[in-house]
RNA sequence: GGGCCCGUAGCUUAGCCUGGUGGAGCGCACGGCUGAUAACCGUGAGGUCCUGCGUUCGAAUCGCAGCGGGCCCA
C-alpha cells in the first residue's frame, strides 16, 4: 500500500535510508548482474590521485560518470567500471617526506628505502579509504569493494608489459636529453609537473671575446649566470642582420663589439655608451666563421679544451642583444642546437644542482648560489658588459615549489614522434563530446608531441624493468613478474617495488649479472595503461577480449595533455590502436567570480559542505545542471539553494497525492489507466503526452552527453507542467469521497507519471528516486524490482503522445494567465467567481484550442462561461474609438481637414475599420453632406471597455474579464472567504482532513448574512461542517474563536472537533 | 607569446550552428492563492547582448581586431 508522507524534504533523512538500503540489499551488484545479458559497456575510470579528500571538481567528474553509466545501466548496458586509484608518485613522496622531516634524498636512503616505500603505501591506501566513504557519499555506483590500484602487482604488470611492448616494437629510447629537473627531489620531472610563477633573476650581459682578432666581442644576454660555465657556443638568428661597431662611452673609452644591429641602442644603453660607430655589417651566417673563448676559462679547464664557435638557429629572436648564449647540459633548445652541430654536452652539474668537478673552481657550488659569484668572476675578468635583475615566469617543481634546472642526464623515452601519425589517425576515429575537443585540442597538442621521458630518478613509482648487464650492457626488459622469477631463478613471490625488485639480478649469457637500472616510472605511465590494467591484462587476456576497448571515458579538459594523451600513446604502443571509442571532455569547477578555486585564494568549496548542508542529490542536480558539461562550472551557491528548492517542489509534488491515495486504498495494481480510459479528462491526457515528450527530450540530450539539458528538461517538467499546472487541476478531484472514476482516473494517471518521473530522475537524483521508488512500487507489489536502478529506462509511449493537445494547453495557460492578469486590473481577487471570460482568438487553432478546453478555462479562471468570438471578429460589447490622425490627414485634405476629423470622431468606428482592413480606404459622409475618402492610417482606434470589464493580451489573442457581480457571484464569493477562513482555523487546531467539526459564525451586517446564508450548505460540505451555527447576533464559542475583517465585513467565527 | 573554450539583466543562463524587434529562473517591488502551506501563483521594474571595426537592407548570431576569464602549452 502507498503511504502517506507528511514530512517536508528532508535530503539527510533520505540519503541515510536509502544508503543503508543500497547496502543492505546489495543494490548496486544486483544491478549489475540483471544487465548481464545486456550489450557490453565498458567505462574506464580516471584514476584521482589519492590526496586524501574529494574536491569539487572531482565530485563533478564523478558525477557524471555515475549518471551516465545509471542512464546506460536502465538501457540495458551491462556496465564494467571499476574505480581506479593513482596512487605512485611524488607528491606522495613529499608528503610522506614532510611528515618524516626529511629534507632530501640522503635521509630517505639513511632511513631505508624499505621503510621509506611502506609509509608511502599506507600512507596511500589510508588516503583511498576516506576518498572512497566521501564518493560513496556522492551516490557514486562503482565497484568500490574491487577498485584498480596503479600501486598492485597485477597492475605494475600492465605497465611493464607495455614497457616491453615498447622495447619489441624498438619504440624505447635511452640518451641525454635536456630534461627539467627539481635538484631537491633529485629527479627528472615532467613538463606537465613544472609549474611557473613570478621570479626575480639576474639579468647579465656577458662578452666574449673573439679569437684570432683585435679586441672584438659578441655580446649574449643570460637570467642563468650559473650556466656560463657550461656554455659551449652561441646561436644567431640566420635571417638577421649583423653589426661589428665600436661603442664609445663618455670618458673616450671605446670597445668593439658584436650584436644584431637593431639591438644596437639597446646595448649602448645597457653598456652606458653615448655613441657608436659601425665597422661592420654582415649576416648570421657570416659569424659562423668566428671563433671565441670562454671568459671563465682560467675557472673552469675543461673549457680550455672546447671550440667555441657561433651557430645558425631559427629560435634566435630579436631581443636584447639578438645573440643567444647556448649551453647544451642546461636547456632544451641549447642541447637540440648542440644535438645539431654534435657540440659536445657540457653538463658540469649533478642531480641535487651543485657543480661537479667539471666545473673547476666552482665544484661543491650550489648552482643558484653560484649565480653571484660567476657574476663576480666575469666583472673581474671584465667580461661582464651590464648587470641588472628580471621578473619573469619561471618554472617551478610543482611539489615542492623549489626552482627547476634543466640538465643533460641519461633518460628512458617512447619514442611518441615515430607514433605520432598513427595517433593522429586514430584521433580521428574516437567520437569527441564535444567535437572541438578531439578535432582542434587534442589533435593540436598530438602533433605538437616530443618523445615521452619515462623515466624518474625517485622511490615511490613502478620500478622501470629494465634489466642491465653490469659486465657486457646487455638489457633484458621484463613483462611480467613470473618472467622475472623464472628469469632470475627465484622461488619465492616477491613485492614489485623498489628496494625489493632491486635486489634480484638476472644471469647474461656473458656470464655477467644484469642488475636493474634505479628509476621508477613517471606516474603518468602508471595511468596509462589503466584500460588493460583493469582489465588483468596481462595476467588474463579473457576479459581484455571481451571488453577492450573502452566505450566511454570522460575526464576535465586538463586531461588532453594528461590522460587522453598518455592511454593513447601507450596504446598504439601496446595496441595500435586508440583504447576509447568516446570521450566526453568536461570543464572545470571555478568559484561564483570565475576564478579558480585553490587553497592560496581561500575560496575553495568542500563537496561535503555542500552535502551536508543541502543533499548529494542537490549537488549532483546542480552541478549536473547549470552548465554544459565542457564548460566551466562557476559554483554560485545562490543557485544550488534554488535547486535545492526545486527539489523541494518535486518532492511536494510527489507527496500530494499520498495522502488521498491511501486514504482511499487505492492500488495501482488494480486499476489502470486503460481501465479508467473513459474517465480520462483532456489535462489528464495532456500530461500523459507531456511526460512521453519529456522522455524523448531527455534521450535526445542523452545521445549527446548534454546532461544540462535533460536535467533541465526534468525539471522544468515537474515545476511547470506538474507543479503549476496539472496539480492544480487536480486538486478538486481528489476531494471527492466516493469511489468515482474522476477521482480514480486523476489518481492512475498521477501514478503513471510519478513511476515514470522516478525513473527519469534516476540517473541524476539516485537517493530520491530511490525513495519514491519504495513507496510508489515495493509498497504497492512487494514482488517488483527492488531499485529503481534496476528498472528500464521508460520508452516513449506514442500512443499517449498528441502534439496539438500540448499545444492548445499551451493556449489555454496563456489565456488563464491573462485573465488573472486582467483581474489583477480590477482588483477582483481569484476567489471571487465571474460571470464569464471572453476570449477574441487570433488564430483558428486558438479558438479550436479555447473550445476544447473549456472546462480547464473555466476551472482555472474562476468563471461561470467561456465566450469565443469568431476570429477576426470584435466583441460586440466593445466600444471603438476612432482617433483620427491630423498629421496623416492635413495634406490631403487641407482647409477641410478639420471637417474630415470631426466626422471621423463620429462615425461607427467597426464599420470604418472594418472597410480599412477590407479595401484600405472608406467614404466619409462630412456635416455639409459632401464626402470625402479617407485611407488606413489616417485614423487609429483604441477599444473603450463597458463597465467592469477588464482586458489584457494572451499569445491566443485578447482576452476580456467581466468582474461585475450578481448577488449569486457575491454570495459565492463571501462563501468562498467564509470557507477559506474556517479551512484555515482547522489548519491551526491541526485537524485531521476529514474530521467533522461544529463551526458558528456572527455576521452583523444584515445584506451580507443573508448572501451567506444562500451557501450555508456549500461552506458545511467544504469546511465539513456538521453543526453550523451562523447569525448577526449568536455567540461564538468553541476550542479556536477568531475576529476576521473580510473585504471590510467583520465576521467572528468559533470551531470545535464535533 | 601560441592553441582551444567562454563572455547576454544584480546573479545563473536560453537564443548563436541556419542573421529578421533578446526569452527564462533566482533576487527585488507590488498583488494574489491557501488541506502541497516554513509550500505556491500572477504582475512589474531591470539589457552598451564584453569593446571596436567590417560584411549585410538588417548582426547577440557571420568575419576581423582587441579586452576579460578558464585549461593547456611556450
Amino acid at each position: 500500500m502507498i503511504k502517506e508522507i507528511i514530512a517536508k524534504y528532508d535530503a539527510e533523512k533520505i540519503e541515510t535510508k536509502v544508503m543503508q538500503f543500497w547496502e543492505d540489499s546489495d543494490a548496486y551488484l544486483k544491478t549489475r548482474e540483471l544487465r548481464k545479458t545486456g550489450r557490453k559497456f565498458f567505462f574506464v575510470d580516471g584514476p584521482p590521485y589519492t590526496t586524501g579528500h574529494i574536491h569539487l571538481g572531482t565530485a563533478w567528474n564523478k558525477i557524471i560518470k555515475d549518471s551516465i553509466l545509471r542512464y546506460y545501466s536502465m538501457n540495458n548496458r551491462y556496465i564494467l567500471e571499476r574505480p581506479g586509484w593513482d596512487m605512485h608518485g611524488l607528491p606522495i613522496e613529499v608528503k610522506v617526506e614532510g611528515v618524516l622531516g626529511f629534507k632530501s634524498k640522503k635521509d630517505i636512503e639513511t632511513f631505508g628505502v624499505e621503510n621509506f616505500i611502506a609509509k608511502c603505501k599506507e600512507f596511500a591506501i589510508t588516503q583511498k579509504q576516506a576518498m572512497t566513504e566521501q564518493f560513496q557519499r556522492l551516490g557514486v555506483w562503482m565497484q568500490w569493494t574491487d577498485p584498480y590500484m596503479t600501486l598492485k602487482d597485477d597492475y605494475i604488470e600492465a605497465a611493464w608489459w607495455t614497457l616491453k611492448k615498447a622495447y619489441e616494437k624498438d619504440l624505447l629510447d635511452v640518451g641525454k636529453r635536456s630534461v627539467n629537473w627539481c635538484p631537491r627531489c633529485e629527479t627528472a620531472i615532467a613538463d606537465s609537473e613544472v609549474e611557473y610563477s613570478e621570479q626575480i633573476d639576474p639579468s647579465i650581459y656577458v662578452k666574449f671575446r673573439i679569437k684570432n682578432c683585435e679586441e672584438t666581442f659578441i655580446v649574449i644576454w643570460t637570467t642563468t649566470p650559473w650556466t656560463i660555465p657550461a656554455n659551449v657556443a652561441v646561436a644567431v638568428n640566420p635571417d638577421v642582420k649583423y653589426s661589428k661597431f665600436r661603442a664609445i662611452r663618455q670618458n673616450g673609452s671605446k670597445e668593439t663589439l658584436i650584436t644584431a644591429t637593431d639591438m644596437i641602442k639597446n646595448v649602448l644603453q645597457q653598456g652606458r655608451y653615448i655613441d657608436y660607430e659601425v665597422l661592420e655589417t654582415m649576416a648570421g651566417e657570416d659569424l659562423t666563421k668566428l671563433e671565441y673563448e670562454s671568459p671563465v676559462g682560467d675557472l673552469v679547464p675543461i673549457q680550455n679544451k672546447i671550440k667555441h664557435g657561433i651557430y645558425l638557429a631559427d629560435f634566435v629572436t630579436i631581443e636584447n642583444t639578438g645573440c643567444v648564449h647556448l649551453a647544451p647540459g642546461h636547456g632544451m633548445e641549447d642541447f637540440n642546437i648542440g644535438v645539431k652541430y654534435c657540440l659536445p654536452i657540457l653538463c658540469p652539474v649533478g642531480s641535487n644542482g651543485t657543480y661537479t668537478s667539471e666545473a673547476g673552481e666552482y665544484e661543491g657550488k650550489n648552482v643558484r648560489e653560484a649565480n653571484t659569484i660567476v657574476i663576480k668572476d666575469l666583472k673581474e675578468r671584465n667580461r661582464l658588459f651590464a648587470e641588472g635583475t628580471v621578473t619573469h615566469r619561471y618554472g617551478h617543481c610543482w611539489r615542492c615549489k623549489t626552482p627547476i634546472i634543466y640538465l643533460a642526464t641519461e633518460q628512458w623515452f617512447l619514442k611518441i614522434t615515430e607514433i605520432k601519425e598513427k595517433m593522429l589517425e586514430e584521433i580521428d576515429s574516437v567520437d569527441w563530446y564535444p567535437d572541438w575537443a578531439g578535432s582542434a585540442r587534442f589533435r593540436t597538442w598530438v602533433e605538437g608531441a616530443r618523445d615521452w621521458c619515462i623515466s624518474r630518478q625517485r622511490y615511490w613509482g613502478i620500478p622501470i624493468p629494465i634489466w642491465k648487464c653490469r659486465k657486457c650492457g646487455k638489457l633484458e626488459i621484463i613483462g611480467t613478474k613470473a618472467e622475472l622469477l623464472e628469469k632470475a631463478n627465484i622461488g619465492e613471490d616477491i613485492e614489485l617495488h623498489r628496494p625489493y625488485v632491486d635486489r634480484v639480478l638476472i644471469p647474461c649469457e656473458c656470464g655477467g649479472e644484469k642488475m636493474r637500472i634505479e628509476d621508477v616510472f613517471d606516474v603518468w605511465f602508471d595511468s596509462a595503461v589503466a584500460s588493460w590494467a583493469t582489465l588483468q591484462f596481462p595476467q588474463t587476456r579473457e576479459k581484455f577480449d571481451e571488453w577492450w576497448p573502452a566505450d566511454f571515458i570522460t575526464e576535465g579538459h586538463d586531461q588532453t595533455r594528461g590522460w587522453f594523451y598518455s592511454q593513447l600513446g601507450a596504446s598504439i604502443v601496446g595496441f595500435e590502436r586508440a583504447p576509447y571509442k568516446s570521450v566526453l571532455m568536461h570543464g572545470f569547477t571555478l568559484d561564483a567570480g570565475g576564478k579558480k578555486m585553490s587553497k592560496s585564494y581561500g575560496n575553495v568549496i568542500s563537496p561535503l559542505d555542500i552535502i551536508d548542508k543541502f543533499g548529494a542529490d542537490t549537488l549532483r542536480t546542480y552541478v549536473l545542471s547549470s552548465s554544459a558539461p565542457w564548460e566551466d562550472l562557476k559554483f554560485n551557491l545562490e543557485e544550488v539553494e534554488t535547486i535545492h528548492r526545486s527539489i523541494n517542489i518535486l518532492w511536494n509534488v510527489f507527496r500530494f497525492p499520498l495522502p488521498y491515495m491511501s486514504l482511499d486504498n487505492f492500488d495501482p495494481l488494480q486499476v489502470s489507466i486503460d481501465s479508467i480510459k473513459h474517465a480520462l479528462r483532456k489535462e489528464d491526457r495532456w500530461i500523459l503526452s507531456r511526460v512521453q515528450s519529456v522522455i524523448k527530450a531527455v534521450d535526445e540530450a542523452m545521445k549527446g552527453y548534454l546532461l544540462h539539458k535533460a536535467v533541465r528538461e526534468i525539471l522544468e517538467f515537474t515545476i511547470e507542467d506538474l507543479s503549476r499546472w496539472y496539480i492544480q487541476l487536480i486538486r478538486p478531484r481528489t476531494w471527492i469521497e466516493a469511489d468515482d472514476p474522476d477521482k480514480l482516473a486523476a489518481y492512475c494517471v498521477l501514478y503513471e507519471i510519478y513511476t515514470t518521473l522516478t525513473k527519469l530522475i534516476s540517473p541524476f537524483m539516485p537517493y530520491l528516486a530511490e525513495e519514491m521508488h519504495q513507496n510508489l512500487i515495493l509498497n504497492v507489489d512487494p514482488n517488483a524490482l527492488e531499485s529503481v536502478h534496476m528498472c528500464d529506462w521508460p520508452k516513449v509511449n506514442e500512443a499517449y503522445l498528441d502534439s496539438g493537445l500540448e499545444a492548445a494547453m499551451d493556449t489555454a495557460r496563456s489565456i488563464v494567465e491573462a485573465a488573472s492578469n486582467a483581474r489583477q486590473k480590477k482588483g477582483r481577487k481569484l476567489r471571487w467567481p465571474i460571470s464569464r471570460i471572453i476570449v477574441s482568438p487570433c488564430s483558428e487553432d486558438s479558438a479550436k484550442a479555447v473550445k476544447n478546453l473549456s472546462s480547464v478555462l473555466m476551472d482555472q479562471t474562476n468563471s461561470k462561461a467561456i465566450v469565443l468570438i469568431g476570429v477576426g471578429e470584435w466583441w460586440d460589447e466593445l466600444g471603438l474609438e476612432v482617433i483620427p490622425d491630423p498629421g496623416k490627414i492635413g495634406p490631403t485634405f487641407k482647409k477641410d481637414a478639420g471637417k474630415v476629423i470631426f466626422a471621423l470622431q463620429k462615425i461607427d468606428g467597426f464599420a470604418l475599420k472594418k472597410a480599412f482592413f477590407e479595401t484600405g480606404e472608406f467614404e466619409l459622409t462630412l456635416e455639409d453632406g459632401s464626402t470625402a475618402i479617407v485611407t488606413s492610417g489616417m485614423a487609429n482606434f483604441k477599444e473603450i471597455l463597458p463597465i467592469g470589464i477588464a482586458s489584457a493580451e494572451s499569445n491566443a489573442g485578447f482576452v476580456y474579464v467581466d468582474t461585475n457581480l450578481t448577488p449569486e457571484l457575491e454570495a459565492e464569493g463571501y462563501a468562498r472567504e467564509v470557507i477559506r477562513r474556517l479551512q484555515e482555523m482547522r489548519k491551526e487546531l491541526d485537524l485531521v482532513i476529514d474530521e467533522s467539526i461544529c463551526a458558528s459564525v456572527r455576521i452583523e451586517d444584515k445584506r451580507i448574512l443573508n448572501l451567506i446564508e444562500t451557501m450555508e450548505s456549500l461552506i458545511a460540505e467544504e469546511a465539513r461542517v456538521d453543526v453550523f451555527d451562523l447569525g448577526s447576533d449568536i455567540d461564538i464559542s468553541g476550542a479556536l474563536v477568531k475576529n476576521w475583517d473580510v473585504e471590510g465585513i467583520a465576521m467572528k467565527m468559533g470551531i470545535a472537533k464535533k
